[in-house]
DNA sequence: AGGTGGAGGTCGATT
DNA sequence: AATCGACGTCCACCT
């Protein structure tokens, strides 16, 4: 346990030195901005990081129960309770968090350069899957991989033997309704552009079966992504997966 | 600076306790599951939660770097390096951070029984807005709110005083092009059960252009949701925010 | 347990 | 600066 003063001065010097800064202990929350939000007493762990960011977080969950984005600016002041207040604008926005009691207060200089190296996003699988669309289906061209079009871009656009336009809606993980009414947007604006059919592939793992219902009724494609009979480079991106887990 | 061994037997000690644990140090991460990434060597803050949570924090931004939900189980052992490793199933997942130094190690129990109260959600809008339709047009009766369909749920379901049926989309804040498809997804649905003609409004303070021109051009209509032109239950509401920030 | 959509989403990319 | 879509989204809630 530590005197809400010394607690203070603590943060203060932290917080002047650029740290990240670790408060532990008992408080309410009060947030007002975007939304509104109270939050009642209880144990709570505070980060303060250098570029502003401001995280409470409760003993469960991921999430942070309150927070502030990056650029929010930090202030502590004593007033019976020790409270710590972060605010910003655009929107303007700020959290007090009213500590009665604090457990630990900890300051720490941070050096850290590196990136995370992220393997199978869905931009990544896009671009093997350009490299075969034969895969898909025999015949099948690449025109022009992300064509932006007005409402969104398409994942894949491609032409198929017969010279009809295809457009290919991509998800890495299980497709559901969202992905569907994508697709349709997509096609239908298409449609309506080029003045001709135009066909709508949906290419996933998994599909909910609301999903493939609906997209059958719409007159759409389903092709079931299975890493196992794909092409060299996209097993290639699961192996290389299973290699980083190794080590 | 805490030697490796030290650190590893308070991190035990705190997971046995099924306390709070907090790791400072430098470390690498690995992890692999839905997707798979690396992290090279920096300082980071590792917290665990006793539910199991697992979260590893860089010295910016708001979200953790890498993560592990609730339910979760952690383990450390030491073999060169401090290793700490997360592993759950469903998916199978795992995260492993590795510590070649530690700053700090703090264990703490927590006892939090309090839940976040938020004032402004599309909930409590639509609440309010339901005890007043006349808001958007005269004579626009409730049918129900939060009707659940096979794909999704409605938010207002409602009759106008032609008896035709309308569906309403609420959006607290700026409608996107997927607040369209997914207005019209529901409209579709309905206009096919019943075999009549629906009626779709979207509603939100803001909505950007393409959905605007989109939202048209499908032939539903936009109502601006200003909060200070509305009902009293809605001004309350946004009062209610005010109140909250002044304390 | 799985599906669906909201979120104070956050974050990055492109316009 | 605003718009747009991905995300290892997380999360609550309903079937």
């Amino acid at each position: 346990m530590i005197s809400l003063t010394e607690a203070r001065d603590s943060i203060l010097e932290g917080l002047a030195k650029q740290e990240l800064v670790l408060v532990l202990g008992n408080c309410k929350v009060k947030y007002s901005g975007r939304a509104a939000s109270k939050l009642s007493e209880g144990d709570r762990l505070l980060v303060v990081k250098p570029d502003g960011t401001f995280l409470v977080h409760q003993k469960s969950k991921m999430a942070a129960i309150n927070y502030q984005g990056p650029g929010s600016v930090t202030s502590v002041f004593l007033d019976k309770l020790l409270v710590i207040k972060s605010e910003r604008k655009k929107p303007v926005e700020f959290i007090e968090a009213s500590f009665n009691s604090i457990k630990f207060v900890g300051c720490f200089s941070m050096s850290d350069d590196n990136k995370l190296e992220l393997i199978g996003s869905e931009k990544q699988l896009a671009d093997e899957l350009m490299l075969d669309l034969s895969l898909i289906e025999k015949g099948l061209k690449p025109l022009q991989k992300e064509s932006f079009m007005q409402k969104g871009s398409i994942d894949v656009l491609a032409e198929d033997s017969a010279g009809n336009l295809v457009v290919i809606e991509l998800k890495r993980r299980s497709a559901g309704l969202d992905a569907v009414t994508q697709l349709k947007r997509y096609v239908e604006e298409l449609q309506k552009r080029k003045g001709r059919r135009v066909r709508g592939i949906l290419c996933s793992p998994e599909i909910t079966d609301n999903a493939l219902k609906m997209l059958y009724s719409d007159g759409f494609e389903y092709f079931k992504l299975d890493y196992e009979s794909s092409s060299a480079k996209i097993k290639g991106l699961q192996r290389k997966q299973k290699e980083l887990s190794e080590y």
